[in-house]
RNA sequence: GGGUGAUUAGCUCAGAUGGUCAGAGCACAUGCUUCACAUGCAUGGGGUCACUGGUUCAAAUCCAGUAUCACCCACCA
C-alpha cells in the first residue's frame, strides 16, 4: 500500500493520511486490553455532543490528548483514551424540536414515547458523525470502546449513583426560584445560565398608600411582575419610611391591597430605598416573602407569558409585551414619576440565549457544598494538580462558593428520575429498579417522576461510569483513576470540579491526577466563534487544506499558558510548512538510508559514536539534549515548548547544518565516510520520526513505512528514544559554535558586500588559539562548502592589501576586497560592527567597576560577566586595529 | 462590586527559578530557479519590554500604584 517511489512527488498529505488511519486500524494498533504487567495511562475523552460537530476547540484538545497517549504509549505504558459521546439533554432535545418544527409537528403532539423515538433516530443518524470527524484528526481511540451517556449500563450507574446519594442525605427535593428558561420549558442550574450586562431602565412607580392621600415609590427594573406584587418593603432603619410601615399601599392596575413591610434586605441607598415584593419571580423577594409570610401570586407562566387570570389588558401577553403595556398604563394615570436609564445583568440560558425568568417550582437539588470537601483537599495537598496551576485558585473560589446543583430538568430526553410516587397513599419511593407496587400500602397506582435529570448528572460520573462503576470490574480496579484530564476551561466549573466531586464520593479516590486546561480558540479579532457571527473555522477546513498533521502541530504549538489563542487560518501555513520541511529533509536522505542497515546495536548511542566527527557528536548532543527537554516538558505540560523545540531541532539543528554538513560526504568518493554518514542520517531519521510521531502521526508513519528495513513495524508501537545524559557534550557544543560562527561571519561579510554569489573567494584566518585552530584544519572541506568559498588559509599577519575582517572568538578572519568592492562599505560595517560591539561593552564595564557588584553578586556571575568583558574587549580591540589598517 | 489574565519588533505571540532573554513565526529589505525543500536557502533592518514608583549589586522578569483591554464570578430591586 505504500509506494516509495512517492518520495520523488511533493508533501501531499491527502494522499496518505486516511489510509495511514486505516492501517493503524487494520492493525490494532489502538486495541485497549488490560495488562496488568504494564503501567497504564488512561486519559477519559470529554464527550462531545452526540449530535454536534467537530470544532477548532475539539481539535486542539484531541491534539493535546492523542499527544500525550501516543507519547506514553511509545514509553511503554498501557494506554487508554476512553472515548464516548454524550447525550446533551437540552441541547439534543432542541435540535430535535427544531427539525419537528420544520415539519410543524410539537413535541407535544407527539407525546413522551414517540417524540423520544424521533430522538434516538436523530441520535442515530448523528452518532458516527462526530466520531468520523476525529479519524480525520488523527485520534488513537479504540472506538470499540466507546460510550454514549445514555447506554444502559452509563444509565445503571446515573441511576446508582442518584439512589446512593439520596440514601446518603445529599438529595432532597424542595420548592425554590429557580432559573427557567422559557423556551426549553425547564430548570437549568446556576452554571447553565450566562449573564450578559443590559442597558435597560430603572422605572420610579407611584404606589398610593391606602386611605391617605400620600404615596411611596418604588424602583423597578421589571415593571410588569408587580402585578404579582404581594408587599412593599423598606430598610427597618430608614428614618423616611417610618411612618408607613404597618400600613397598606394601593397597588396599580390591579387594585390589591398590599403590606409595607421592613426587611434588612432593602439597601436604603439604591432607588428610592422602597423595594417591591414579588415573591413569584424574584428570588430575593421570595426570601423576603417567607420570612414575612407573604401571599405568593403567579403572574408569568411557564413560557414566558402572563397567566390569564390578570386584568384582561395584560392576561396571556408576551412577557416583553406586557411590559411596555405596564409601563404605558402607569403613564396614563400618572403613576410614573420617572424613568432613568440603568446597566444590569440579564441571565441568559446558555443554550437557547432566552431570558432567564426566575420561576418558583419543585425540583430536585444536590448537596453539594458537604460533597466537595475532599474534592477540595486532592488539589490542597497536590493529590490533583492543574495546569496551568493559577487555575487552581479559582478551582477553590469556586468550590467554596458551591450552592445546591438543581439537577431535574423538565424535559424528556435524558434520564428519567428514579423517584415513584404513590397516588394513593402519597408514598415517595426512590429505587434503582422500576417500582410496580407501593411498599407501603401496596398499591400498584404508582407514577414515576416526569423529569430527567442535568446532562452534567451524567458526565460529572464519566471517568468511572465508562469503566464499569457501580460494579467491580476489572478495567475499573486496573484503570481507575485515570491520569489526565484534557478541557477548555470553560467546563472547569461545570465538569471539572463535578467530576472531583464524584470521584470522592462514590469511589473515595480522585478521577484523575493532572488537569490541562487549554485556552480557548477564538478567532483572529479575539472575538468567539460562533454560528451567528460565521466566524468559526472548520477543523476538517483546515484539514482539507494543509493537512491533519499542520493541523496539529500548529494547534500545540500555539498553546501556551497565558492566553486564549486568536486563530488566523494563515497560522496553519506553519505546521503545513514544518511538514514539507520534514519530507523533504526525508526525500533527500532516503537514498542513503536505504543503502545502509543499523543493527539494534548500533542504534544505541554508544556504539555510533565511535568514528564521529565534530558534527556528528554535535548533533548527537543536541538530540540528547532535545529528549532531555522534551521529557521535561511533557511531565510538566508545557506543551508549546515540545512544538518549539522540536521544530527548531528539525529544520535549523538538523536540516541547516547537519544535512548541510553531510553533503560534501555524501556527495564525495570516501565510501567509508559516505557509509557512515548515510548510517547517521538513518539514525537521526528514525529518531525524528518517532519524536516527532505523537505530534505528527501520519507524516511520520508514513516515512517510517517508506523506510524498506521496518517491514512490518509500525511506528506508533515502536519505543521513544531514551535520552543519554553522556551523549550531551558541552565542549562539543562549543566547538560546534565556533564553526558556527565561523560560517555565518564568512556569509555575512559575502553577503554585506554583496559577493553573495562569488565562490571564488579566499579567506584567511589569524589565531594563535590552538583549538581554534585545529578545528579549522579538521572541518575545512565543510566550512568551505557551507560558506561558499574556495579557500582558506592561515597567515601570520594581518594583510597588507586593503581587506575586509570579522572576529570570530580568538580568531580573525580576513577577506582581500581590494579590487573586489568599495573599501568605503567596508570601512562603514567594521564601524558598524565595532559600535554594536561597543554597547555591550560599556554596559559590561560600568557593571564591573561598580563595587556593589563586585561585592554582592554571586561569584560565578562576576567571574562570568569579567570573562565576558574581556571577550569584548579584545574583539573590540582587533576590530579597531584592523579598521585602522584599512584607513590608512 | 469581587476576581483572573493581558499590555514585549509592523502583525500574532514566546520569554520556566531576577544576571548569554531582548526572541520566534509572519510581514519587510537584499541576493539566490546551488544537485531535499521557492511550502525553500543565505543575509539584514526593526523593540525606552504600557506608565510611575519601590526592592536589589542587578528587573521585561519580584512588589505597590496608574492607565487601557479581555474574560470570569456576584440577588442590590
Amino acid at each position: 500500500m505504500f509506494d516509495n517511489k512517492s518520495f520523488d512527488s511533493k508533501y501531499n498529505p491527502f494522499d496518505f493520511e486516511q489510509k495511514i488511519y486505516d492501517f493503524w486500524e487494520n492493525n490494532d494498533v489502538f486495541k485497549v486490553e488490560i495488562n496488568k504487567e504494564k503501567k497504564k495511562f488512561v486519559i477519559p475523552m470529554p464527550p462531545p455532543n452526540v449530535t454536534g460537530v467537530l470544532h477548532m476547540g475539539h481539535a486542539l484538545q484531541d491534539s493535546i490528548q492523542d499527544l500525550y497517549i501516543r507519547y506514553k504509549k511509545m514509553k511503554g505504558y498501557n494506554v487508554f483514551w476512553i472515548p464516548g459521546k454524550d447525550h446533551a439533554g437540552i441541547a439534543t432535545q432542541n435540535v430535535v424540536e427544531k427539525m419537528l418544527k420544520k415539519e410543524g409537528v410539537t413535541k407535544e403532539k407527539l407525546g413522551r414515547e414517540k417524540f423520544l423515538e424521533k430522538v434516538w433516530e436523530v441520535v442515530d443518524k448523528h452518532k458516527n458523525h462526530i466520531e468520523k470527524q476525529k479519524r480525520y484528526l488523527g485520534d488513537s481511540c479504540d472506538w470499540s470502546k466507546e460510550k454514549f451517556t445514555l447506554d444502559t449500563d452509563m444509565s445503571k450507574a446515573v441511576i446508582h449513583a442518584f439512589v446512593e446519594l439520596y440514601n446518603r442525605g445529599y438529595i432532597f427535593k424542595g420548592k425554590y426560584i429557580v432559573n427557567w428558561c422559557p423556551r426549553c420549558g425547564t430548570a437549568l442550574s446556576d452554571e447553565e445560565v450566562e449573564s450578559k450586562e443590559e442597558k435597560s431602565n430603572l422605572w420610579y412607580i407611584k404606589y398610593p398608600i391606602v386611605g391617605e392621600n400620600d404615596y411611596i415609590i418604588v424602583a423597578t427594573t421589571r415593571p410588569e411582575t408587580m402585578l404579582g406584587d404581594t408587599a412593599v418593603a423598606v430598610n427597618p432603619a430608614d428614618e423616611r419610611y417610618k411612618k408607613y410601615i404597618g400600613k397598606k399601599a394601593l397597588l396599580p392596575l390591579v387594585n390589591r391591597q398590599i403590606p409595607i413591610i421592613q426587611d434588612g434586605y432593602v439597601d436604603p441607598s439604591f432607588g428610592t430605598g422602597a423595594v417591591k415584593i414579588t415573591p413569584a419571580h424574584d428570588p430575593n423577594d421570595y426570601e423576603v416573602a417567607k420570612r414575612h409570610d407573604l401571599p405568593l401570586v403567579y403572574v408569568i407562566d411557564s413560557k414566558g407569558f402572563m397567566t390569564n387570570d390578570l386584568p384582561s389588558h395584560f392576561a396571556n401577553l408576551e412577557r416583553y409585551q406586557c411590559r411596555e403595556k405596564v409601563v404605558m398604563q402607569l403613564k396614563e394615570e400618572g403613576l410614573l414619576i420617572k424613568v432613568e436609564e440603568y446597566t444590569h445583568a440579564v441571565g441568559y440560558c446558555s443554550r437557547c440565549d432566552t431570558a432567564i425568568e426566575p420561576m418558583l417550582s419543585d425540583q430536585w437539588f444536590v448537596k453539594l457544598k458537604e460533597l466537595s470537601l475532599e474534592a477540595r483537599k486532592y488539589v490542597e495537598n497536590g493529590t490533583i494538580k492543574i495546569h496551568p496551576s493559577r487555575w487552581e485558585k479559582i478551582y477553590f473560589d469556586w468550590i467554596d462558593n458551591l450552592k445546591d446543583w438543581c439537577i431535574s430538568r423538565q424535559l424528556w430526553w435524558g434520564h428519567r428520575i428514579p423517584v415513584y410516587y404513590c397516588d394513593e397513599c402519597n408514598e415517595i419511593i426512590v429505587s434503582e429498579e422500576n417500582v410496580e407496587k407501593c411498599p407501603k400500602c401496596k398499591s400498584s397506582k404508582i407514577h414515576q417522576d416526569e423529569d430527567v435529570l442535568d446532562t452534567w448528572f451524567s458526565s460529572w460520573l464519566w471517568p468511572f461510569s465508562t469503566l464499569g462503576w457501580p460494579n467491580k470490574t476489572d478495567m475499573l480496579d486496573y484503570y481507575y483513576p485515570t491520569d489526565l484530564l484534557v478541557s477548555g476551561y470553560d467546563i472547569l466549573f461545570f465538569w471539572v470540579i463535578k467530576m472531583i466531586i464524584a470521584g470522592s464520593t462514590f469511589l473515595n479516590k480522585p478521577p484523575f491526577y493532572d488537569i490541562y486546561l487549554t485556552p480557548l480558540i477564538r478567532d483572529k479579532f479575539g472575538r468567539k466563534m460562533s454560528k451567528s457571527l460565521g466566524n468559526g473555522i472548520d477543523p476538517l477546513d483546515i484539514v482539507k487544506q494543509y493537512g491533519a498533521d499542520a493541523l496539529r502541530f500548529t494547534l500545540i504549538y500555539l498553546s501556551t499558558d497565558g492566553q486564549d489563542i486568536n486563530l488566523d487560518p494563515l497560522k496553519f501555513e506553519m505546521g503545513r510548512n514544518f511538514a514539507n520541511k520534514l519530507w523533504n529533509a526525508f526525500r533527500f536522505a532516503y537514498p542513503y538510508i536505504e543503502q545502509v542497515e543499523i543493527s539494534e546495536d548500533e542504534m544505541k548511542t554508544n556504539n555510533l559514536t565511535n568514528d564521529f566527527d565534530l558534527y556528528d557528536k554535535w548533533i548527537f548532543s543536541k538530540l540528547n539534549q532535545l529528549l532531555k527537554q522534551l521529557d521535561h516538558y511533557y511531565d510538566n505540560y508545557k506543551i508549546q515548548f515540545i512544538a518549539q523545540y522540536i521544530y527548531n531541532f528539525i529544520w535549523h539543528d538538523f536540516c541547516d547544518w547537519y544535512i548541510e554538513s553531510c553533503k560534501p560526504f555524501l556527495f564525495g568518493s570516501d565510501i567509508k565516510l559516505k557509509t557512515r554518514k548515510s548510517k547517521m542520517l538513518k539514525y537521526l531519521i528514525i529518531s525524528i520520526l518517532k519524536i516527532i510521531h505523537p505530534l505528527m502521526p501520519f507524516i511520520s508513519e508514513k516515512l517510517y513505512q517508506s523506510i524498506s528495513s521496518n517491514n512490518g513495524k509500525i511506528l506508533a508501537n515502536e519505543k521513544y528514544p531514551e535520552y543519554d545524559e553522556k551523549s550531551i557534550d558541552e565542549k562539543i557544543m562549543e566547538d560546534f559554535s565556533f564553526i558556527e560562527n565561523l560560517i555565518t561571519n564568512i556569509r555575512t561579510i559575502k553577503a554585506e558586500l554583496n559577493l553573495h554569489t562569488n565562490k571564488d573567494l579566499t579567506f584567511f584566518v589569524k589565531t594563535d588559539d590552538e583549538n581554534e585552530r585545529s578545528l579549522i584544519i579538521q572541518e575545512i572541506m565543510i566550512i568551505k562548502s557551507l560558506s561558499q568559498i574556495s579557500h582558506i588559509d592561515f597567515i601570520e599577519k594581518e594583510p597588507s592589501a586593503k581587506f575586509s575582517t570579522s572576529v570570530v572568538k580568538n580568531s580573525s578572519i580576513f577577506l582581500i576586497i581590494e579590487g573586489l568592492v568599495d573599501i568605503e562599505k567596508e570601512i562603514e560595517r567594521l564601524k558598524k560592527e565595532i559600535s554594536k560591539i561597543n554597547d555591550i561593552k560599556e554596559k559590561l564595564e560600568t557593571k564591573v567597576k561598580s563595587k556593589d557588584f563586585i561585592g554582592k553578586a554571586k561569584p560565578e556571575i562576576i567571574e562570568r560577566t569579567k570573562k565576558e568583558l574581556l571577550e569584548y574587549k579584545a574583539k573590540i580591540e582587533k576590530l579597531e586595529d584592523k579598521l585602522r589598517i584599512i584607513e590608512k
